[in-house]
DNA sequence: ACACTGTGAGAGAGCGCTCTACGGCGCTCT
DNA sequence: AGAGCGCCGTAGAGCGCTCTCTCACAGTGT
């Protein structure tokens, strides 16, 4: 590759200047005679220079790249990691981070690095990587409760963003969602629409994003009158969802109206009531969570409470960039409002 | 972050040693005396020493990190461009490629860093990107044909490795799947059901996938002397299935059978099946292709023709790594033999 | 006893960039 | 007219690491 023997120096004597004059062209410092940044800019054309980013790297200290961590609870059987990536980016919940966070970086030219910490060593390499000055600051989703990962970071001062609040206490910034206002709003949903025996499958109960989604639904039926509400449990799947409905129409045959956790979870129990003859939403009604792309292509399509990832992913780059270039020194919160939009389901 | 202010050096004098030493042990050069290789090792452990990867990389011209680039063809409006992340990880193929390239590169203590390349500027960006040095290589996987990015990526010589043959033709490496046998093992399955008025919803006609997959159904057919198949052309997303599915009823409405060249576009199939009041599978039998995820939440699940897309994934990783290093240096090609997943649509 | 090989550690020269000094120039101000 | 003060460029010192070259020393053969 003799692309890489082009250097500043090179380009400095094509231009006949020095070395400085012509980095000082490439960072657009102000104080350079317009026509001798011309000449140079001419001369950087015609060798099709490009800078090597190591070496600007090593003196301004920056990567210019951000580590987009999934960080799991810990998955000890290696095909469980191997399958752990898949596992993730099956849920469409991710692509929509991705893309926001994308959308963001790449004003800044800066770039994300993909690492998945699902087991000790994986989060080792994660926290490595970081030390080793390979990338500015984390931005950090887990999948479970109890993540390690979000303490190990603050501790060891790396500027990092979770996408959630962290379930242990760690001083880090993050994005949430009103998970409980989301909860409010299905079950105000499915008073409107005339139901009143409801019922609800819930997200994994040691989430807080779970437990804050039942304490909405939760409140808003109490103060409709309405204090005591079924729920089963279930783990944010589709096979989960279905399993919870399968053990709430068992004890409750007659209920008219269920509030799904997650979408994935709301298909489940579409299925599960579609086999056991009940149609919907003309007998129940549906409502999911999330907005995510099974939403539509669910039968019949979800009635869902719908979180503005992208827009939380963007903001939780920023929010990350600031750390990095100091502007914010002080962990922050940032918690967004959720959006009800009606389907087919209810 | 003083963490940075750890150098070679300072270990060099906690143990006692020369820079030169502290830099073999790190290496794990062999010819190190065991005694100061622990001597140096202990001295690391106290310090917390973890080496600069830009200093590293600025003398060794490695930055142990890959591009895994998604590239489209030209998304021309901005919205379309910021949600082109989302949309495709909204089909699972990418979440699992991601996953069988980590699964590599993890090994090897590599990481992939994600970009799109969907629009003329982004492409410039990967292009500058790798040129910088601030990757290896590149890992290309194309949502489009005529996808102008392996033919820049040769040109540059830049190792890189494409997912499917590229439709522009570029002297790069790639891995790919047997789709006309894909397509083969799909028409003799429907014939073994017993299904003789088939038809198929193809993908797009100006993808190699999409025509190879075709010509093998259509080759297998032929052979059982049915030379005529009635076809639709599909655009790979559920709702171009179902389109062309209604196409295909109006002009065909006793089929029994039909092959659809990518699972939702068979779900698709399946939703206007439904719809228009045949069961599937007793009426119509109908296969899918890759086996996505979508494959089983389906109803109902879809048998399909299964690529190995986490294998296809590592060894593209591994064809990469072997151009990088200089063990390879031709352009290679490595094809994959489909399998047929029976459930419960034929 | 001597040169001869081999082994392991140290010295030092960069890798390509940024950035702080500093110097030369022409202008204004007193 | 001389000092002062921008303004624009240049020189050169690193950033932290790798790696070649060199050298010291011990062990071997004659």
């Amino acid at each position: 590759m003799q692309r890489q023997s082009l250097t500043l120096e090179d380009v400095a004597r094509e231009a006949g200047v020095s070395r400085a004059t012509v980095s000082r062209v490439i960072n657009e410092v102000p104080s350079v005679d317009p026509a001798i940044r011309e000449t140079v800019r001419a001369a950087i054309r015609r060798t099709g220079y490009t800078p090597n980013r190591a070496a600007r790297s090593l003196v301004t200290r920056r990567a210019e790249t951000i580590a987009l961590v999934v960080s799991g609870a810990g998955e000890e059987d290696e095909s469980a990691q191997n399958a752990f990536a898949a596992r993730v980016f099956a849920d469409p919940f991710f692509g929509r981070i991705v893309s926001g966070v994308v959308a963001f970086l790449r004003t800044r030219s800066m770039h994300p690095v993909l690492m998945f910490a699902e087991s000790g060593p994986a989060r080792d390499d994660v926290l490595a990587y970081l030390r080793e000055g390979r990338a500015d600051g984390a931005l950090v989703v887990s999948t479970h409760a109890e993540d390690p990962l979000p303490p190990l970071l603050a501790r060891e001062q790396v500027p990092a963003v979770c996408f959630a609040r962290p379930a242990l206490p760690a001083p880090v910034s993050y994005v949430d969602l009103a998970h409980g206002e989301g909860g409010r709003m299905a079950a105000q949903h499915l008073l409107d629409r005339g139901r009143r025996r409801l019922a609800t499958v819930t997200g994994p109960l040691d989430l807080p994003a779970g437990q804050q989604r039942l304490a909405g639904f939760r409140d808003a039926l109490e103060r409709a009158g309405m204090p005591y509400v079924p729920i089963a449990e279930g783990g944010f799947t589709l096979d989960s969802g279905a399993a919870a409905m399968v053990r709430l129409l068992e004890d409750h045959p007659h209920l008219d109206g269920v509030f799904a956790a997650n979408d994935p979870m709301a298909q489940g129990v579409c299925q599960v009531l579609r086999e056991r003859g009940r149609r919907v939403p003309q007998d129940v009604a549906v409502v999911g969570f999330d907005d995510s792309s099974v939403a539509i292509t669910c039968t019949p399509p979800l009635t869902t409470v719908r979180q503005p990832v992208e827009e939380m992913a963007r903001a939780m780059a920023r929010i990350l960039q600031e750390h990095i270039e100091g502007e914010r020194t002080e962990p922050t919160s940032l918690i967004f409002e959720p959006e009800l939009v009606v389907r087919a389901s209810t």
